[in-house]
DNA sequence: GACTTTAATGCAAACGTTTGTGCTTCTGTC
DNA sequence: GACAGAAGCACAAACGTTTGCATTAAAGTC
């Protein structure tokens, strides 16, 4: 039913080729020629097949991009920079979510794999070396995680957590809690290395509590780890779970930050709400750069790759700032004295 | 460099349309033949090209999505349920965002349009006739939305808003509120026709105030206005605007709920965090029911249509439930006097 | 045992593009 | 005015499937 490629030839008294090059390559058709062609195609309502030019070239247009949860709100920014990103470049995303299970993420990347251009996947929770397989069948680009071979666009947490020590250290906190996240996740890591430096640093003790599951639930069970700590001031793996933390405390009378002082990670819009200080990170700029990174890698995959597109692949650092908001302020005066249970 | 179906026949000594029946009609084939085709196809690591299946069969296996804005917390439990239910039935889903722009919008249905089974129009913000063309090219599923001849999963607002008002006159509240959105949502025009009703019947006065726009800045925007008027309890046209209004009203003095009683719609994450009470909408539960109908939608356009296809392509209505929080209480004894800006 | 039915497979056209090759026609050069 | 080069276009093969039709072999019918 609708215009092919054909009809507009028919209609137009030339080639099927020639209409097909007026699209693809129009410096190689007379220009006379190439406007009457587009009338008629306009008139006629032609729109490429995109099926039958990706048996062809190889090329679908499409990009993929994992997340683990989308209802988790660091993503939905991210998706959406991406999104609009890709579709200035005339792209579209399928978009999946792997429900937090690598096994899914895996069997995902395959299937799509054949009907994409290149996948993003973002902050990815697969073993190390099923990701490198992987890469070797799509181009992949991830993101919040660093694997070698494996162009990656990276939050630069580690300044993000000095930062944040820093400010917790000239309040006068002497004893500071950091609230881990999963073993596996990248992020993780790097905050714990980054805030283990900065402590030292700056001759303050620093607590490692977890890991805890990134979720409201995980900032609940942290609350009592760390009443059990002489800490004062808490770093938490993110939002979510220090917002956790921050309704725990205040339901067992522990004022913050009168008490307690805490910082999350991400910066997400909850964050604002409820006044917390935290580490925000670049996430629609992350988006936006996975896509260009994604795309100069195809390029690359296919022909030689210009130069340009080479240098684009090179992984990427986004700088973080520390929001100060309402859930920081001085260490309290008398030390605390931890309340850990003291029964049988 | 991908097997393709002949690498497979070559390798088990068959047919090409052998092995295409193996996969798309199993029951055309020997048994035996069957297994062993499977086998082979297996070891090669054959996966079915779906651009070409797509070229020849006009079914591409992919579904769009589109909303107006997928950091609206409202949207990310759709597009997960969506997504999810839509890989049950190994589709795949394009997300796109439209900023809000019924003209992307419009040309985003239009380009997925060719490489798509069929499109779930989230809360669109197109206008009628636009949608009634478009639903003419390629089917449409609306969601949030009620067109004539566009099937459509609709939220039993009515009774939604009609229990928020019945618990804002128990509570003995004589002046409501309602804080409207955009004058061309579905749900606004769902939402006051329904309290309007349920005033009257309880005897209590309705304050019809906007349109504001659905964001935080229309909540604030919207605290100035209701304070101008009698009311001691609100229903705002969302969570979003009932948040920056519980915000705005604090800041500026009057209790919630000692002066004030708020009710939004969505139970979005946020409102419990602000101990908002709200009429909570399955929007999970729509997400999965959209892509069921858009499924059946798309098979009964193909061949005749089942009549089990066609029964599914009803509309359907979604049971909406008041979560009562602590942003309602009693009506003040002594009736509030309007601050109503008494300047020159 | 000649017949029809059924099951299983092979054959080849078709889907709508892209693209390498070859045929004209034109322009410019000496 | 013969010739090289270029510009513009047509021709046809190819991409990986699906599917109606033809063919063969096996099974059932009288």
């Amino acid at each position: 039913m609708p215009a092919t490629i054909r009809d507009v030839a028919r209609a137009c008294g030339v080639h099927v080729s020639t209409v097909s090059r007026t699209f693809s390559a129009p410096n190689l058709v007379n220009p006379e020629t190439r406007s009457r062609v587009l009338a008629v195609a306009e008139q006629l309502g032609y729109r490429p097949n995109k099926a039958a030019r990706a048996l062809i070239t190889g090329r679908t247009t499409n990009l993929g991009l994992i997340v683990a949860d989308i209802t988790n709100p660091y993503f939905p920014p991210m998706i959406k920079a991406a999104q609009s990103q890709a579709r200035l470049h005339d792209h579209h995303v399928f978009v999946a979510d792997t429900d937090e299970n690598p096994a899914v993420e895996e069997e995902l990347v395959r299937t799509l794999a054949a009907q994409v251009d290149g996948i993003l996947l973002c902050s990815p929770r697969m073993v190390t070396r099923s990701l490198s397989a992987l890469a070797q069948e799509v181009p992949i680009v991830v993101v919040n995680r660093s694997v070698d071979g494996i162009p990656a666009v990276l939050m630069d947490l580690a300044s993000g957590a000095r930062n944040a020590i820093d400010h917790l250290a000239d309040l006068g906190h002497q004893h500071v809690a950091y609230v881990g996240g999963p073993a596996v996740s990248w992020t993780n890591r790097e905050l714990r290395r980054a805030a283990v430096a900065a402590a030292k640093a700056r001759g303050i003790r620093l607590h490692l509590l977890g890991p805890f599951p990134p979720n409201h639930a995980g900032g609940v069970a942290a609350a009592s780890a760390v009443r059990e700590t002489p800490a004062t001031g808490v770093l938490a793996f993110n939002d979510i779970v220090a917002i956790g933390l921050l309704e725990s405390l205040r339901e067992a009378g522990v004022s913050v930050p009168g008490q307690i002082s805490l910082i999350g990670v991400d910066d997400i819009p909850q964050a604002e709400i409820v006044r917390l200080t935290t580490i925000a990170t670049p996430t629609d700029t992350a988006g936006r750069a996975a896509v260009d990174m994604l795309l100069a890698r195809a390029a690359a995959g296919r022909r030689g790759g210009t130069p340009a597109d080479q240098a684009a692949i090179a992984d990427q650092w986004l700088p973080t700032t520390l929001v100060v908001r309402e859930s920081t302020g001085p260490a309290p005066s008398t030390k605390r004295v931890p309340t850990a249970r003291t029964g049988s």
